[in-house]
DNA sequence: AAGATACATGCAGAATCGTGCAAGAACAGG
DNA sequence: CCTGTTCTTGCACGATTCTGCATGTATCTT
């Protein structure tokens, strides 16, 4: 029985059963006690349960299954998402690209939070189907399979029909000298048509990302507002992107 | 053992049983625990698992057993999706409708047809992005969310655009009366659009749904090509249908 | 108030991890 | 056919993480 799968196996339970009894549970699965407590002490820190005397309770009746679903993004992502879904406010509007790290930002949003999405990933598109409150729009055209979002030129001019407050975008390469590089050069004139069309352009890039570069650049430092990472504030590489004036929000 | 060898039986272990443990999978296939680690951190950069202690989980446990519920799509839909698959020449290109049936038809095409699948459901996009040959085309537009498609005037005008060669259409109802109807006006205005870009329009229309009427007609019997459904060839309503000059494929 | 149960914490042994390294296989070029 | 290069693989080792137990404390029950 592996750690994270025990975890996964709590909030199921969870999920299911409303309650979770720690002595049963350890009992069931042949494991000591204090590694159910453990465990159920952290997923309460993340706020995936409620810690009460003898076991758990879901951390609020609504949110439990949403946010197991979010528990299975590593990390750095989910860290990096939340400071980037906070970013979005009441009423406005963004731009959100596609991509792994883009579609826990759509996982983070708040479900409570009225905002308009725009996305050329149909991945995203089908994540934010049950969010209650978002307005979602789509950018057509032919969908670049290897990832997953719509490129060329009828991805770009239907862009050019749209703007939004704040527009977020992955990549593959943050680089002080090459600047935010992607591995295909659609893609990297669809990202840069994209942050056209926004007030602000903020680069999500978990901590593995920073310091390498992918074959096509997609924009330079000036043209971006900010970089949100969760790469070390010291980190040599984020210290490089500060001093060429780089806003970078730690996440 | 090739390496690549090594990675699909791993893959494949982790999709029937649900996940991985390094140290088993390293004593049954007789290889280091080095190997196989490494392996699982190059899926994990691949986006292919999520790495934990002790060995691996599915990359989202959310999708997977979002997809074994699609898996097991009903008979009747499951019929009428492979013969609507079966409509599609190589080389062709089809638009492909939202909902349940339509999604059926999208795992139904054969790996090996190269086609041109236009569709404005994001979650039919996603489903194809594993499809080796099907050149993909999404049409952008608002997306409604309860039926999860993009629909209104930046829909309609984005399939102006294109054209196909047949056009398969899910419907709610299937009435001789009343014709083709849906729950939705919106809906309805974007489906009689698709079918005015194609050549031939088929029907999908599972066995519950023949007899029945919703609110919103999208289109008069004259306008199809045919219907596509698993009702008994001598259920009284498909008699009648065919009384009306309507070419009834039996799934 | 007293006993029982659950809890947090510290600790030690065990399991797992990442990295560097060297031997061997696969391969390209001469 | 030989040689240098690259890639893969297994091993060693220090670092990290996990787990169960012991201990003292907090909370519940009667």
């Amino acid at each position: 029985m592996l750690a994270a799968e025990r975890r996964e196996h709590l909030l199921g339970l969870l999920a299911r059963t409303g309650k979770i009894v720690a002595k049963d549970v350890a009992a069931d699965l042949g494991i000591s006690e204090d590694s159910v407590r453990r465990d159920l002490r952290d997923l309460a820190a993340e706020g995936l349960c409620q810690r009460v005397y003898g076991g758990a309770l879901p951390a609020s009746p609504a949110v439990v299954d949403y946010d197991a679903r979010q528990a299975v993004a590593p990390d750095g992502k989910r860290k990096v998402a939340s400071v980037a879904a906070a970013l979005v406010q009441p009423g406005g509007s963004v731009i959100l690209d596609g991509g792994t790290t883009a579609l826990a930002v759509a996982r983070a949003l708040p479900k409570d939070l009225a905002c308009t999405v725009i996305t050329h990933s149909p991945t995203i598109a089908t994540a934010l189907t049950d969010h209650p409150l978002a307005e979602l729009f789509l950018l057509g055209g032919r969908v670049f399979k290897h990832s997953a979002v719509t490129c060329g030129a009828a991805a770009v001019e239907a862009a050019q029909n749209i703007s939004a407050d704040l527009c977020l975008l992955g990549v593959t390469g943050v680089h002080p000298e090459a600047g935010l590089t992607t591995g295909d050069a659609e893609e990297a004139a669809m990202k840069r048509a994209l942050s056209a069309r926004a007030a602000d352009t903020y680069i999500l890039a978990s901590g593995e990302k920073i310091g390498t570069a992918s074959p096509y650049r997609v924009l330079p430092w000036e043209k971006i507002t900010g970089l949100i990472t969760d790469a070390e504030a010291h980190d040599t590489v984020v210290e490089q992107l500060k001093t060429l004036g780089v806003e970078v929000l730690a996440a």
